[in-house]
DNA sequence: ATACATTAATTGTATCTACATACATTTGTG
DNA sequence: CACAAATGTATGTAGATACAATTAATGTAT
């Protein structure tokens, strides 16, 4: 099913439009399989996110503002992103010694087990929908959506 | 700026891994700057993805479903979104003649209006974002990403 | 015709997000 | 040292989203 069959739609005014709204399309898909897979652990894709932050910190305690610059979506809410994660018992907040207005973050041994037993579903669904690409393809693509990422990160520094 | 520094993150388990992130981060630097072009007229996302699907329809009205299927996301509050457009005189809505369980949308003369202040800047937006790219790199995006959309398409399928 | 299933849209509810703001702490400057 | 500015985090609030449940109209089978 292509793009036009997908949104039901005869044609776009251009390759670029054409690639804009496939770039969103492809992602709310991918994020409502992610969650389909997240679901049932009770964790919502941000959450997953900020666990795998954690984890990618081998122990190393990291401040809210460090977190939300890796995110995907670095919102404000960091916060209260982390408060679900403490909550859950996932993940332990404790305040910085040497600069007491920072919130050290760090996983507990119970986050890396719940994200012990997701890697292996999430890294079946990475490789499952991008296995109808070649390994040019992949390339090529990251090499293109790199490109476009310099552009959006060059319009939105420009109006801030 | 490339995809590690803008996460800072300094690799990727594999490439099939950095396209899923890429499609997710370049999605949301897209949306983001749609937002900020739609935000002074008071217009979300997905209402201006309505807006547009309305006004592609020609004066033929469409049912609640109808446009659910032709939507980036394609959320069960079409209604809702619906609401908002007839609130501020942009859409119309009534019950369908032949069948009264359906709801006839249509775009209004101001609605027509409020899209074509933003139809320039939108567009800019497109080409301005994918300038960095050849034709045979957009061509070669779209064709990878539309065999993306097929896996996520099965993938969704098939567990519904 | 009546009962039952199906379809279309809306509504309820909890959660999540955006954006602005508040609060505490630290840093820089005279 | 005093004091303004900047920084790090948390919170308040309105609006949006996900998912389930509900209402209303139509189709279908006996």
């Amino acid at each position: 099913m292509n793009l036009e069959t997908h949104l039901h739609q005869d044609a776009f005014t251009g390759d670029s439009q054409k690639l804009h709204l496939h770039i969103l399309v492809v992602a709310r898909q991918l994020e409502l399989l992610a969650r389909r897979i997240l679901q049932p652990h009770g964790i919502t894709p941000p959450q997953y996110n900020v666990l795998r932050i954690l984890r990618g910190q081998k122990g190393k305690p990291i401040a809210v503002q460090s977190l939300a610059a890796r995110m995907v979506d670095p919102s404000s809410n960091t916060s209260r992103i982390v408060d679900k994660l403490v909550d859950k018992g996932w993940a332990d907040r404790q305040v910085c010694p040497t600069d007491r207005r920072r919130a050290d973050v760090s996983i507990t041994e119970s986050g890396l087990s719940v994200l012990q037993g997701l890697d292996t579903p999430m890294s079946v669904l990475f490789s499952s929908t991008m296995e109808g690409l070649t390994e040019g393809q992949l390339t090529a693509l990251n090499a293109g959506l790199a490109q476009v990422l310099n552009s959006t990160d060059d319009l939105l520094e420009q109006q801030s």
